[in-house]
DNA sequence: GTCCCTATACTCGGATAGCAAGTGTCCGAGTATAGGCGG
DNA sequence: CCGCCTATACTCGGACACTTGCTATCCGAGTATAGGGAC
């Protein structure tokens, strides 16, 4: 089981974005030199993140990303989802309906046993990541990036929007 | 993300041979045909089974696999790992430490906040793959699995070891 | 009749192809801006 | 000097190749069994 290297790029993208003015916009190729990833690839991501509402782009001269709405109220979970969909990391073919041993479908309960545990450890999962919110990350950030690195992000962005 | 189909398939076939008598074993082209699955790629979960200790092969005529120990002491995250392998979902690749923001290494803490997050929910997910065991699959299935279903089970097992 | 030996058939195990999805890239559509022109 | 218009440059968005890993398969190594022969 493995997750995209997508999910990383957008988290840290979502972070940044939170730490922008109000009215400002990040354009993504500028999101990608910060991170150091490929600019063309980190915008499908970013546009995965605008269809589901959690940033919105700014077309035109100037443009660029800026989130959707306040970071407190942006899940680990929104992010995760976004980039990689909403199905269960579990799939079930339903392989006990099959051989020697099948009888009729409508004497089978919906989920078995074994995919119903499968589906709550996904869960447990999601419940996990909804429980912390960009606005979560941005305060342990702020103690736990080195002083010089958030000094020389400023700059960074600073000179973006001079 | 998403799990590989192996793993539906390594579920199932625990089950199945946690009702075999003691000292029997089921060889893989039998658990393929119980469950209607390829064979030859069964064969590879089963060799990933085997290797994590969690079935035993019994090489030879009359050959095939049993429970390498008691179906209590198998949680579902033995048998998942098996297949997928330890490693977390979430691929952190670093991308904090580069960029024009990036400092030197040591001023770093050994995990940044959005790592520690994601890490947090993949031990979820396992600490809720640890709390069901095989047993404990067993007694929900002897109550779910429907009757007719149970009988041809064993008939068909009675078959392969007549 | 009993023991031993040999040949057999069946098992697992790892090495080998095919394919789908993740990864990476490009070019076109659209828009706010900046400059120039006219009033 | 002010307002409007046009051209421009920059943005996002979706369509197009490539590589990795999952899916699927096969053949060889090894072993317990079954049968036959010798004692």
């Amino acid at each position: 089981m493995r997750l995209g290297e997508p999910v990383e790029w957008a988290l840290h993208c979502t972070t940044v974005l939170a730490l922008l003015p109000a009215d400002g916009a990040l354009p993504a190729s500028k999101l990608a030199e910060f991170h150091g990833v490929p600019a063309a690839y980190l915008a499908k991501a970013l546009q995965s993140l605008s269809r589901a509402g959690i940033v919105e782009s700014v077309p035109g001269r100037n443009g660029g990303y800026r989130l959707g709405r306040p970071p407190a109220e942006i899940t680990l979970l929104d992010v995760v989802e976004a980039i990689e969909g909403q199905e269960s990391s579990f799939r079930c073919t339903e392989i006990r309906k099959r051989g020697p041993a099948r009888v009729s479908p409508r004497l089978y309960l919906p989920v078995c046993a074994i995919a119903d545990a499968m589906y709550r450890a996904d869960e447990a999962w999601r419940a996990e990541l909804r429980q912390t919110t960009v606005a979560d990350l941005l305060q342990q950030l702020a103690t736990s990036v080195p002083a010089e690195a958030v000094m020389k992000g400023a700059a960074f962005l600073q000179e973006v929007f001079r």
